[in-house]
DNA sequence: GTCTTGACTTCGG
DNA sequence: GCCGAAGCCAAGA
C-alpha cells in the first residue's frame, strides 16, 4: 500500500460536481507535501484505474493539471458535465464546490 | 550516493 | 494582489 493507492481512494470519493485541493488531500493523508498528490495522479493515468483527477485543483481553484490530460481541455469539458462552472481556466465558486475530505469523514 | 524535476503551498517583500 | 524563494518528498537519471 503506498501513498498515491489512498490519494486514488481518497480522489475516487470526490462527489460529482464537487472539488478538491492537492493540499487539502496531502493533508487528509498526512502526505507532508502537496507535491505528492500531483505526482500520484500523474502516476494515476499509468495505474490502469480511472481517477477522477479533474476534479482535483491547486488552492487556487486552477486547473493546473489539464496540460496532463488526454486533451488540453478535456479537465474543463468533464467538470462542465458535472455542472461545475470553468471560466478563465479556474472553478466558479470555488470555494463553495470545495470538498475537505477530512469535512466529509464522520 | 547526489542532483533535478514536479498536476503544490506558504511566507516575505 | 503578484513575484521570488524556500519547504516539501518521491522518482528517475
Amino acid at each position: 500500500m503506498h501513498f498515491y493507492d489512498r490519494v486514488y481512494e481518497t480522489t475516487m470519493r470526490i462527489p460529482c460536481g464537487r472539488v478538491t485541493t492537492y493540499g487539502a488531500i496531502a493533508d487528509f493523508l498526512a502526505l507532508g507535501s502537496a507535491r505528492m498528490v500531483g505526482w500520484a495522479l500523474n502516476q494515476s493515468h499509468q495505474s490502469g484505474l480511472e481517477i477522477p483527477a479533474h476534479r482535483v485543483v491547486n488552492r487556487k481553484g486552477e486547473l493546473s493539471g489539464r496540460h496532463h490530460f488526454p486533451g488540453e481541455n478535456v479537465m474543463q469539458e468533464r467538470l462542465e458535465a458535472e455542472g461545475i462552472v470553468v471560466v478563465d481556466n479556474k472553478v466558479k465558486d470555488f470555494e463553495k464546490l470545495l470538498w475537505i475530505p477530512a469535512d466529509h469523514l464522520l
